[in-house]
DNA sequence: TGCATGATGAAAATATTTTTCTTAGATATA
DNA sequence: TATATCTAAGAAAAATATTTTCATCATGCA
């Protein structure tokens, strides 16, 4: 429900005729998708060119792919009964069980859903040209970063990771124009990391943003920008639902990029793979 | 399903060009879904006139209402988990992308079915009656066991994490019986974290591992043992699959921690979520 | 009050899609 | 075999839909 929700979220700040629309939109959601931009125009009491406007502050190109991606999501929405759970006091275990596998796969088909194929391919282009790549995350999302950061050495890129605030900074500043900078941060909201990516795009880096959907200061400061899904609410759940889902878009990422340049990073990843077998292999195994 | 069975069925009695299309689009629904009627003429090999007759074969008025049909028809199935899929060369990105996301969603489902629930409500007592906690894991188990410490201190447990190989010795050493020590690993023959949650036992602390599912050392070694599914196989895919099964079972080890202890760790949840938000709050935010 | 900013719609420009018209090849018939 | 008829299929025109540009108007601020 990532769309609908974002709307719902900036509700409070949108202009007259953008909040008109938001309003028909989340009203009447179905009904939508089966309207031209004109049809929306003239029930919603706004115009084409506002409509027009408003899809692009809401990561969709163009008109009908914002009533694609809307589409998708209410399918998804009549679909799967499971809604996000939430985790309360005293359940049996199973319950709880039950409940967090839900929360975990919803948060996985929303992401990928969401997933826009065209940034996707901007960011691994970008990741595969890059001279440097550095990786900055901090609590939950620097493991994401970290776990990132496993996978590109494994393809012997020269990546580094930080989630110490200074040493972000210290690293953006000496970025080129060669360079890649990964912002990740699931609110988007992150100071150090959103300094930390402004500061690589001064000194001309590419820079990408990994957050969950709809407007957030990392993702605007971003030039290519990456979706999690965003329905994740109340804090008794922690992160966890969204932390699957950045790892389920660096897996995509990686995946993507090793599988578009085959040749060139299997190789490597099968050495690395090899040689971690040959050194711990000298070490005893209880056969048991 | 019934736009592209339909399709499927009517195969026979399509004329020339549009069994091509027909073809292409069976192939390629998902792309088709986000192309214009221009670009689906070129690469179908048939033209934009053959296309839109096309569409009205199949009850569909105009083009664009074809596209939502089948849209939403590829969302429904998508969401259903297939089997786990290898990552070839050079696969269109919306095939990796289908690919990785039936794999994650297989994973977690083959491991919620693979959980037992008496070894869960185990280790989470002994985690509860722990003084101390030490987590092992080496490379992406060693992400995992990270995350987990980053859960754990949140709710005030004295937990620590170690990848190197001698700290978590020299950690495991000083360990007593009221302690429990976590060993991560995938494949459960890391040599190294067997060798510290070994090291551990033997100073009589609660052991517990998190492996694979089937017999391994690391896991013959653990007092309690939990497993995550073990159908991945092969290199390529690497071990993102077992990575997403691990944290799942970190995050149902944890919500099961808080909710049996809802009183004691929720509070503590909630301060350190508080005090987070008040730092970070100084900092300016851009408003957009 | 005057200036700047920005939201907004009208209209122009562009793009997409449908329909019409034409052609070429197939099939049937004398 | 020659001719007529039919139809698949594309080119191009027409219709429709969408985006962009530009002018206007309102609002906040000095």
């Amino acid at each position: 429900m990532s769309i609908l929700n974002a709307i719902q979220e900036k509700m409070n700040s949108l202009h007259l005729k953008e909040r008109a629309l938001a309003e028909f939109l989340l009203e009447k959601p179905q009904q939508v998708v089966q309207m031209t931009i004109t049809e929306l125009a003239g029930q919603s009491g706004s115009s084409t060119a506002t409509i027009s406007r408003f899809c692009k502050t809401f990561h969709s190109q163009n008109f009908p792919e914002f009533k694609r991606k809307l589409a998708t999501e209410l399918v998804q929405q009549t679909s799967t009964p499971n809604q996000y759970q939430d985790i309360v006091a005293g359940n049996p275990l199973q319950d709880i069980v039950t409940a967090i596998t839900a929360n975990h796969l919803r948060s996985l088909t929303d992401t990928t859903q969401l997933l826009d194929l065209n940034q996707l391919r901007l960011a691994i282009d970008a990741l595969h040209n890059a001279s440097r790549i550095d990786l900055y995350g901090i609590a939950t999302s620097g493991i994401v970063a970290q776990d990132f950061f496993h996978k590109l050495i494994r393809i012997g890129k020269a990546a580094a990771v930080f989630s110490d605030p200074h040493l972000q900074l210290t690293s953006a500043s000496s970025l080129t124009s060669k360079d890649v900078a990964v912002g990740i941060s699931y609110s988007g909201e992150t100071p150090e990391t959103i300094h930390a990516l402004r500061c690589a795009a001064e000194q001309g880096a590419t820079t990408l943003s990994i957050t969950r959907f709809g407007t957030n200061t990392l993702a605007d400061g971003a030039s290519i920008r990456l979706f999690t899904s965003s329905a994740e609410v109340g804090m008794r759940r922690g992160d966890m639902a969204s932390r699957m889902a950045q790892l389920h878009v660096v897996d995509i990422l990686f995946i993507g990029l090793v599988s578009e340049h085959f040749e060139q990073y299997v190789p490597r990843l099968e050495a690395s793979f090899q040689t971690i077998k040959l050194y711990t292999s000298k070490e005893e195994r209880k056969p048991r």
